[in-house]
DNA sequence: AATCGTACCAACCGCCTAAGC
DNA sequence: TGCTTAGGCGGTTGGTACGAT
């Protein structure tokens, strides 16, 4: 058995709002507020409507201070950045950009900004990354730095060293396992236990201060302490989704690692990832390898493919 | 002028999560 | 502790506008 309908569905008004719906509903939410109940709100407002639909109609549209129209060129820097980052978590790139919705953002990722990213790609007619070295262990990786970035490329432009990240979102640093929900203003907070593949084990409610500082360098200049280009990803650790530091050891790469095939992959309709980590990345800038019978970790650095 | 194809975006759908009981 | 349910979220759809033929 299903869950119950939230509304009557035969009895609800669909489809484009009226001016006289608007009006009712801003009016109903400006002098009582939502009350914290959605569902009951459209009958005291006097609205056919669904609890959900009065809510997505007051976020995008009627609540003050959205801002509609073009986005600026920051705000498409901050997107690609962010989407890199994170992925599709629209909500949280949204909590950066005052004024526009998750909606939004979905949609002007969709329609406009990815194409006018393979554009750029297109238009500078080279890749972004030249150099994927191969490695076939774990720990056999490269010393050397593993991007060769094209100077002032205008795609490249759109990404920002990662120097910040979205408030409370809880990471892993996926080289030593340890779990924490830092800010990365204040010390990193262990406070989950966990394990990995390798063996080792995190540590419960504990603060580690020189993890900290040495993430936050990392964070902070974009490198990692072998020098390479610093990276994140999101995975699942017991069952927990985190955003993991990537050290060069675990599988990813930035977009700026893209030429221009994967770009177009990125922005494709491409899956296939086995990977645990992949599952819970769908619409991310990330690389694993082809080969579903490799660990992750020993296919890093080899054979790289794009998803998306 | 009519038809067709494409782009855009508001709105819906259904899943997931967490709060409340 | 398990169940129910509202809220939140991301993916998708459908209607409309607009340009090309």
């Amino acid at each position: 058995m299903g869950r119950a309908p939230c509304c009557d569905k035969a009895n609800v008004k669909k489809g484009p709002w009226s001016p006289e719906e608007d009006s009712k509903l801003k009016d109903f939410i400006e002098k009582s507020g939502t009350g914290g109940n959605w569902i009951a709100l459209p009958q005291k407002a006097g609205l056919k409507r669904c609890g959900k639909s009065c809510r997505l109609r007051w976020l995008n549209y009627l609540r003050p201070n959205i801002k509609h129209g073009e986005f600026s060129e920051e705000e498409d820097r901050i997107i690609c950045t962010l989407f890199a980052t994170i992925g599709s978590r629209w909500s949280i790139i949204a909590a950066q950009l005052p004024g526009r919705t998750d909606n939004d953002i979905k949609n002007y990722w969709n329609t406009k900004l990815k194409k006018k990213l393979l554009a750029m790609s297109n238009y500078n007619n080279n890749p972004i990354l030249l150099n994927h070295k191969k490695s076939s262990t774990l720990h056999d990786h490269p010393n050397t730095p593993l991007l060769q970035q094209t100077p002032h490329s205008q795609f490249q432009s759109y990404f920002n060293p990662i120097t910040s990240l979205p408030p409370n979102y809880p990471i892993t640093n996926s080289y030593n396992s340890y779990n924490f929900t830092p800010s990365l203003l204040q010390p990193f907070m262990f406070d989950q236990a966990s394990s990995s593949s390798d063996g080792s084990c995190s540590h419960g409610k504990e603060i580690k201060q020189e993890e900290n500082t040495r993430l936050q360098n990392c964070f902070s200049n974009g490198y990692n302490e072998e020098n390479q280009k610093f990276m994140l990803d999101f995975g699942n650790y017991n069952g927990v989704e985190t955003l993991v530091s990537g050290n060069g050891y675990f599988g990813n790469f930035s977009p700026l690692d893209c030429g221009v095939e994967e770009v177009k992959k990125l922005i494709g309709n491409n899956s296939g990832s086995t990977s645990d980590h992949r599952d819970n990345v769908n619409n991310s800038f990330f690389f694993y390898n082809d080969d579903e019978n490799k660990t992750q970790e020993k296919g890093l650095y080899y054979n790289t493919t794009c998803y998306y």
